[in-house]
DNA sequence: CCATGTGAACCGGTTCACAGCG
DNA sequence: CGCTGTGAACCGGTTCACATGG
């Protein structure tokens, strides 16, 4: 309400303070009273200096000596999240993946709502996913106005993700999460966030490769 | 086979030469024969400055004044992300998120292979899943030893994600990939990468709301 | 002449060490 | 005395501008 707000903060500390939200969510569920930075830290899996470094982002909030409390904290990371308030959300393509997303209850607990599941297979139409019917691609427009949803998630075939980005974008979509495998253009003012299942896959993979490597070149080099 | 091996190679830019490769491998299916940086880039997403930059991390690759020829290129980086030989994956967890990513084509065209599904609900097991059937979660230390498999995704609820990478780091996999909402402890040597799924959402809505009070504050703050 | 390849500045984020305070 | 909060060094990665060479 008033102008505590700090000026900006951080792409990366925003993604950990998701994560200490909850963590502490299931602490409070624990009955559990204050924590540690060591100790949140350690349950969020990042360094306890950087934790309190993103804390202190919102301006101090702990009790030096003691901790932090685990209600405060919570509902403060909460209210710097934005997550008081419900987020409309549409999702295209009722695929494996978009019927997980669908199902997912995470979301529905931190403030996200599908209002709309659209899918461009008639097989998929009228199909009961988490509670909602997959309705026709023709209808988003209609559901995004009427919605004013402003965020939308793509999880269709690569070849379809642009054009469905782009209807999207011109019923008022001001946000998408990307799962398919391409890199989307959008306008100037539409952020754009890409998920991408087989690179995660791939790079792990590549470190698993390069930890033989050096082992083996260890002899050979000196 | 020679040396030519570059000494190390940045984590972004694995990640990034994965996309590459996918853009690469579109191309050639297109029939493209050579491409430049520039192209390149915008069809993946970045800047033509950093692609090349990565693409320096291999050796000189291209021709100046003209680009990179495809077929070539994408086999460097099929090579040294190590994709030409095929690599054995367990995944546990046959939800709906697990079953998408056992259909997910993208695995396989990149040389991983799902050698074990593994789920520990009765009415899961048996199950035909992207043309594997579903194996019960006490398999899951028999099939790691007899594939092999190094890299374990783990697609189960929060609360047996743990007790489940600590089985398959003791069966023998050395790479995880955790999609469930819980950090995961895992012995030096074992890679453990995290994909959080409503973190990228909660990101992406507080970048939207982010656009809106800048705008706002500008009227107030002059 | 044009696009690659790269050294150097630049930037954000992380780590460290310690000052501040209950 | 312990744990928070933070300024300063540190590091990796990105951007820029230009030298290099077909």
């Amino acid at each position: 309400m008033s102008q505590p707000r700090p000026r900006t903060i951080p792409e990366a500390t925003v993604a950990r303070l998701a994560v200490y939200l909850r963590v502490l969510s299931g602490l409070a569920d624990g009955g559990r009273s204050t924590v540690s930075s060591g100790e949140l830290a350690s349950a969020a899996g990042v360094n306890p200096a950087g934790l309190r470094k993103d804390l202190s982002h919102l301006g101090p909030c702990g009790v030096r000596g003691v901790g932090y409390e685990v209600a405060t904290l919570r509902r403060r990371i909460a209210a710097v999240l934005g997550g008081e308030q419900s987020r409309a959300c549409v999702l295209v393509g009722i695929g494996n993946l978009g019927s997980a997303l669908a199902d997912y209850a995470g979301f529905g607990t931190r403030g996200f709502e599908f209002v709309g599941l659209f899918d461009s297979a008639p097989g998929r139409v009228g199909q009961l996913i988490g509670g909602r019917t997959v309705r026709p691609m023709d209808d988003v427009e209609e559901v995004v106005t009427a919605t004013r949803a402003s965020i939308g998630v793509i999880a269709t075939p690569a070849e379809v993700a642009q054009p469905v980005c782009d209807r999207l974008v011109a019923a008022g979509v001001r946000s998408i999460l990307n799962f398919a495998p391409v890199a989307l253009a959008a306008p100037a003012g539409v952020d754009v966030r890409q998920v991408d299942l087989s690179v995660e896959l791939q790079v792990l993979a590549f470190l698993g490769q390069q930890r033989q490597v050096p082992a083996a070149l260890a002899g050979g080099m000196a």
